[in-house]
DNA sequence: GTCTATAAAGGGATAGAC
DNA sequence: GTCTATCCCTTTATAGAC
């Protein structure tokens, strides 16, 4: 994989017209065919990484040969960029509704973390990919809203864990140090969690909570 | 990066005499200048990736042209092999250790904790890569060690987590989860610890023990 | 909307001179 | 132990026929 041609904004080659100036003419901006090829590259990013798939494993899957792909997308970049951007509009968009909402700080963080195991079937693929190529990514200008949607989720969450901390419904000493601790524990569930096995995301969450809140000592 | 044929156990090029039949006869076996390579390539591989990062990035950072780096490694590949290897290496034999000292359950598991937060700085690349990277190794047979030896931990520590249970010491319903839980909480932490902030590792383990053992909720 | 064919560049690895 | 030179393969992406 061409390290520093694929994913940089500023392709090392002469700027071609079609790089990236406009959505290119002739594909449609949305169809259930692209939606397709889009979540079979989903999948495959998700299995493999984003730079180790290659177009012609996405063609593969999807049945065609890898120059028919340019004909629904711009690039390969094109395809992880719109699977990132979508997966964090969501995300973000119910974690402001939850830290709006002025909930008890306990009843916040309990809604912020099934809010994520929530989101782990729907958005399976995506979180993967955030956790496995995001920092690599956002090297790129193209990518610099993933900082960006990064820092606001960690700035909601710290906020329910200090409104907790003044009211005294929590004891947290160090709230961006308890986020990360919370963060990467639910998240990283993506990677064994399995839609088929016996526990819902339901039940993950409920024993998370309880590891979280309760602790491992007896009370 | 060539997917199929640079991370294979079976590259499907026509196998050649120095294809890992035997260390390469006239690399020396260990030397300064190779353990040098090897940490600006183990650095490089924490930074990017390890397939993000080319054999010319390698010898870049080490002063040399490409070609003369299989002077010293048999292939890219090896390269990760060993960092992998000895990391975990160290890491099993320190975990072997505390599990069989048979401690009271509570202390066993402040000492994993600790021990793992004490390797932080140690093995650092190695981790960053072993997070990144093992799922996509350990798909070949050379890297077939990478689950072998994520089994024996999580053995050991489910282990520690169900004496605890057993002596009514922890309250932990489901060791497994509990382990993941605190594994992937305590590991991600190399993606963002900073060696020269004003944390040590020891504050680390001390705050993520608090958290853990003690709960968020005040007792 | 897909295919054929190919461009342009980068990738891992090798052989042999020095 | 390093360099020169290069092989051979894979990669992303394009152009134009159908």
């Amino acid at each position: 994989m061409p390290k520093k041609t694929a994913p940089e904004a500023r392709p090392s080659r002469p700027r071609r017209p079609t790089d990236r100036v406009a959505p290119r003419p002739p594909a449609a901006v949305s169809s259930p065919r692209r939606s397709a090829i889009l979540a079979l590259a989903a999948q495959l990013f998700a299995e493999r990484g984003f730079q180790a798939t290659t177009v012609r494993d996405i063609a593969d899957a999807a049945g065609l040969l890898s120059g028919s792909l340019y004909h629904h997308f711009d690039s390969k970049e094109s395809m992880v960029d719109e699977l990132l951007a979508s997966f964090l509009d969501d995300l973000l968009a119910r974690c402001r509704g939850i830290a709006g909402q002025r909930l008890e700080p306990r009843e916040a963080l309990e809604r912020m973390v099934e809010e994520a195991f929530d989101a782990l079937p729907r958005h399976r693929a995506a979180i993967v990919v955030f956790q496995h190529d995001a920092a690599h990514l956002a090297r790129f200008e193209r990518f610099g809203y993933l900082k960006v949607c990064a820092q606001e989720l960690e700035d909601l969450w710290v906020g329910v864990l200090r409104r907790g901390v003044d009211s005294g419904d929590l004891v947290c000493p160090e709230p961006e140090l308890t986020y990360r601790f919370i963060r990467d524990a639910v998240w990283m569930s993506v990677h064994w969690y399995r839609l088929d096995g016996a526990l819902t995301t339901r039940d993950l969450s409920r024993h998370y909570l309880r590891v979280l809140v309760e602790g491992l000592a007896p009370r």
